[in-house]
DNA sequence: TGGTTGCGATACGAGCACGTATCGATAGTT
DNA sequence: AACTATCGATACGTGCTCGTATCGCAACCA
């Protein structure tokens, strides 16, 4: 793993056969799908991991100490660059933000694979709040601000609770994304949503 | 178990010492417990189960075949009769039937255990499909009833999608009774989001 | 009092997964 | 060619859980 940041830095390659970096992918995919699969980290065994992988359990134990620091990496490989706003206006970069929570395919994966570890209250305490910290605060924060800019510029309620209104968008997306026997949201459904909530339910 | 509805139909109390009414209970409170704490059925052992009721193994098998049958069980014992509506106002009938998703605190119990079970896929498709056909389908179809009642009345617009608007209403609600590490969301919490749906986030 | 069944405790065999050890073969360097 | 580390395969010991069997004791009935 940080072996290729010591070779880029300069230090000559280790003598003996190198490590295949296909086998690392391999096994990083692997667990990622037996996560989505079965469900949580429960479900995972490394025996699984390297039949899927095709595999050896050998190589999977030079890489990584145990199980759950597999996972870890796993975990960490899922990280994306957040996804750019235009800053036009607040409702497309609203659509923008809810889009990424599950609606397409790749995001769907992502997301499943959060929710199959976290989605069970304090079973990873450190864990959660690692991803927590570095993947879920940060977009939280970028829509609050979102949703404060458009207060200031008018096209949101002065009146509305930032807060309330981040579980509501969010909410719906991710609750839609997690249900089991629905299928995939259509791919306007973070329009869809985004709009019925600016709009309201009553009449005007 | 079906025991007492025989013997209230009138057949001679069988011989021997009877079953513990009270071993019963500890149980089924024990799985529940254990199901919510562990995170799902994965997490739930008859031993643990047996520990934390003050009951020997013998005294759960002699009751249930097996760990799954109990777990049904368990489930079954988590059915609710559906929250009264009064019917003056959609806005009210709505915050009823949110509440009932996650707001206080027994609820809260009966759905976070609920989600550890089903909310990983389909790992136990015929628990889901029993659970979906006689708890979940019930209740959503009384909500649309109340947004199709409500757009009748006039209360709501005409032109809203009721699939959508019951995502976005369930959808706030059980995301955040299931986010872990945010504590319990206030009592006011279904108010909240029917209201601010109710009247958009733009002004008016 | 004798008969029957439930009780909790404990031991057991089977199966699974973890993590380790060892194998001959392979892919590189010097 | 000699050397070294990784490769996949396989066997192993350990610990956990399932579900069964057996124990002496307790509760209830006739």
């Amino acid at each position: 793993m940080s072996e290729t940041i010591e070779r880029a830095a300069g230090a000559a390659r280790p003598p003996g056969r190198p490590r295949s970096e296909r086998a690392d992918k391999a096994i990083i995919d692997a667990t990622l799908a037996l996560l989505l699969e079965e469900g949580g980290v429960a479900g995972v065994t490394i025996e699984a991991v390297a039949a899927r992988a095709g595999v050896g359990k050998t190589t999977i134990y030079r890489r990584w100490p145990n199980k759950e620091a597999l996972i870890i990496d796993a975990l960490a490989s899922l990280k994306e660059p957040d996804p750019e706003l235009a800053g036009v206006s607040v409702r497309d970069d609203l659509v923008a933000l809810t889009r990424t929570l599950g609606v397409e395919k790749r995001d769907r994966q992502r997301v499943g694979v959060f929710w199959s570890v976290f989605g069970h209250g304090d079973r990873h305490p450190e864990l959660h709040g690692r991803f927590t910290r570095d993947v879920v605060e940060p977009r939280r924060e970028r829509m609050r601000a979102v949703l404060r800019r458009g207060i200031e510029t008018g096209e949101l309620r002065p009146d509305i609770d930032i807060d309330l209104v981040m579980w509501l968008l969010m909410g719906a997306i991710v609750h839609r994304a997690r249900a089991y026997g629905v299928g995939p949201a259509p791919d306007d459904f973070a329009e869809q949503i985004v709009d019925t909530a600016l709009r309201g339910l009553t009449p005007r």
